[in-house]
DNA sequence: CAATCTAGTTTCATTATGCAACCACTGGAG
DNA sequence: CTCCAGTGGTTGCATAATGAAACTAGATTG
């Protein structure tokens, strides 16, 4: 097979997340969506897409339960494609990013915008990792479980990432 | 010109960051890295990529300033690469994308690994977002800010995501 | 110094991307 | 009802990226 390979049967849970929106459009699409672009037409002058990838890009989203295009809204005939609980959920992802850029942006002086909470008008909170008791993690402090008890049998190579 | 569309000069954070880190590939190298893989030929059988691929992308982690290559470390003369602190700033993206497989995944029973604190071997907890002075921010909770204080002479459309 | 390992590069077939052209259906003006 | 612009795509074609396998140069081992 010469295919683009997928990672669709992989067990790591981060390739299984690349799988639905590891490519270039996708997060873009679901950043414009969580802002309330429902149109396709306004998804293609918004991001620039070529339409037949922007096709391609919605019809997998759909497929993946991210989006979802209901029949109607404004009275129209047309269609919209709105998120799913599954697609927002996918916000913490879009704010890693931008954090990271934020911080570590060679040019952080040509970023447009700054994520605010409505309220205060303030940044919000660089995202932290904490354990269940509230401590603060840093990537040394935590590491990977087996997500049910290993096979008694066998000391052989546990599962990884 | 026909190339593959590049966000470098986009003023939109989140394009910036996949610029550097949105193929397939990247943020595996950099999930591999993050767990004390160095050397080209133990990302190569962990990931699995072909080769020229892989020599590809690590080249271009470098490029960015993800990755850097030492010369030596165990006494061989072979280099390695190791993460930059940009590079190690790339967790919260990956633990974000662990995060949403694991809640909104189809199959979450073929998920491997679950990302657990080193001291009591629990979950860590879900990413929040959270304003400055701590309240938890939901998506709808936040809105886009121009980052410095937009030129005074143009009320035309502002800048966007 | 021969055999093998490591870390790549090269070659070539297959896919995906991107632009432009085309097409079907809507919604409105007359 | 008819014409006609706008919406929401699909199709075709050129170019770029991907992937498997073969090849290579330097390092290490025996």
């Amino acid at each position: 097979m010469v295919k683009r390979t997928s990672f669709e049967g992989d067990a790591c849970p981060i390739a299984r997340s690349l799988e639905a929106l590891g490519d270039w459009w996708s997060l873009l699409i679901i950043r414009e969506a969580l802002f309330g672009v429902r149109r396709f037409g306004e998804f293609q002058s918004r991001l620039g897409t070529a339409k037949n990838i922007l096709s391609a890009r919605l019809r997998s989203l759909v497929e993946h339960g991210i989006l979802e295009t209901t029949p109607a809204s404004d009275g129209s005939a047309y269609q919209e494609y709105v998120l799913t609980p599954k697609g927002r959920g996918a916000f913490p992802i879009l704010v890693a990013l931008r954090q990271w850029s934020e911080e570590f942006d060679d040019h952080p002086e040509e970023i447009a915008t700054i994520l605010v909470d409505r309220d205060k008008g303030r940044p919000v909170k660089r995202l932290e990792m904490r354990a269940e008791d509230g401590r603060l993690l840093s990537p040394a402090d935590t590491t990977l479980k087996p997500r049910l008890a290993p096979r008694r049998s066998s000391a052989k190579a546990g599962p990884r990432s």
